[in-house]
DNA sequence: GACTGTGAATGCCTTCACAGCA
DNA sequence: TGCTGTGAAGGCATTCACAGTC
């Protein structure tokens, strides 16, 4: 959707499923199986029309319509969230900004007064808010997520360093800032470890070092590596920090 | 990882493979050969130690490093990081606060002096930082993404609205807050087409509502589909937000 | 001639199931 | 007896390759 906007902005009227793929980075048959679960879109011989498609995956994804939001907690975090330019850009529509500090209501934040934590609920009601963004400090987190789907919300994304428990039928999503830092680090603790070995020839252990338990057996890469471990412990090492971002852990 | 850290914190000695994946939400023998993979950590009949686990898996990823990393621009959003607890508690220490506004330089931000644009290249080599933390409008992203590279920061967790072009052996993941966003909408879309058709009774198109392209056939479920296609479109159609986040687009 | 849409082939990840060990 | 470690089976996503269409 990123690439096809991006297309859509330079105003190309038509793009191929390799021109396509390459922009995006995967694979044009897959691009193209892809959108044939969706439908048939293109045009055989020419391609697909960007308007055309940005139509149809925005309808997919649900970005034609308008999505009134909250942002509980107006710290640090929720005043940056709600400055943040890409969510009206992409069909978010900051509805109310709520914090609990009674020195912060009425306030001016990126044009909107903070409203107090008694207005909650009905703000959610009076504009049919189904998606809550939390902000607040961990401890608040819970009881807020609470009040909230009191009042309708079926949809969380949690700033807040806690994991929500939250009854079925409630979606949360959690957003971990340290997680992306640690796997960048990974992956540069594995650019040191690729670095050391090469420089001490191409001969013994690659890259990590081994365990140093006594007891237990070096983990990859020895003698005894059936293939599919091998194949694994190579796939761990290919590819840069893309992708493979964790699972939210379950309530 | 989290999963373990919960079950040390609370002095639990030692953990079965069935127990910790029930914590973490996955498949007790993923969970097993995943282990086995990094090596024999565990004891038969008897299960895993906790405190050793720890020990292996945070040396694997990571997390036994101290990582200095810097923050570039220091709007809402970089002191919300600056801030964020996260990030000391995992390995990471805010090695230093870069803003290119003057008179910024000094502020006290999370008990640090901000300090200016132009010492940029002298923190990064005083300190070994080897990752960079991007914070700033997009218009200034790519130039201080360039200036920490030619440094020697390697890694970069961009929270800049672009797509950063850096060389090969830089890794860059980019935070789009706004994604996470859309694949809430996304859920909660389906959710509101289910009750639709749940309350429309069982009989006609399911979920989402079709393409109402008159020439092109309608997407899912209709007569023609394969079984492949059936069962990738229930694939999507299945589970929570969780997972499934996008990777990061080629430069 | 160019490019889509898709059946078939491929390969990988996940899960099963059980031998092996404490 | 209980639980790990792992070969083998299974299932699913990806990719190939080409018939079909413009």
């Amino acid at each position: 959707m990123r690439a096809l906007t991006a297309l859509s902005e330079r105003s190309v009227p038509t793009v191929s499923s390799e021109e396509l793929a390459a922009a995006a980075g995967v694979n044009s048959a897959k691009l193209r199986k892809d959108f044939s679960y969706l439908g048939s879109y293109g045009t055989r011989g020419v391609g697909y029309d960007v308007e055309y498609l940005v139509y149809q995956i925005s309808r997919e994804l649900g970005l034609t319509q308008d999505w009134p939001v909250v942002i509980v907690g107006i710290g640090n975090l929720g005043a940056a969230l709600a400055n943040y330019g890409g969510f009206a850009s992409r069909g978010f529509r900051v509805a109310a900004l709520i914090d609990a500090d009674p020195a912060m209501a009425g306030k001016p934040v990126a044009g909107m007064p903070v409203q107090h934590t008694d207005e909650l609920e009905k703000i959610i009601e009076e504009n049919g808010v189904s998606i809550g963004v939390i902000a607040t400090p961990a401890g608040a987190a819970q009881q807020v997520s609470e009040r909230l789907i009191a009042a309708g919300v079926t949809s969380i994304l949690n700033f807040a360093p806690t994991v929500l428990s939250v009854p079925d039928g409630v979606d949360v999503r959690k957003v971990d800032l340290s997680i992306e830092l640690q796997i960048l680090a990974f992956h540069e603790q594995r650019k040191a470890g690729e670095e050391a070995a090469a420089a001490a020839g191409s001969a013994g252990e690659p890259g990590t070092g081994a365990a140093e338990s006594p007891a237990a057996p070096a983990a990859s890469a020895t003698a005894t590596a059936t293939a599919t471990a091998a194949a694994a412990a190579s796939g761990v090492r290919k590819g840069g920090p893309e992708g493979d971002v964790p699972a939210v852990m379950p309530a």
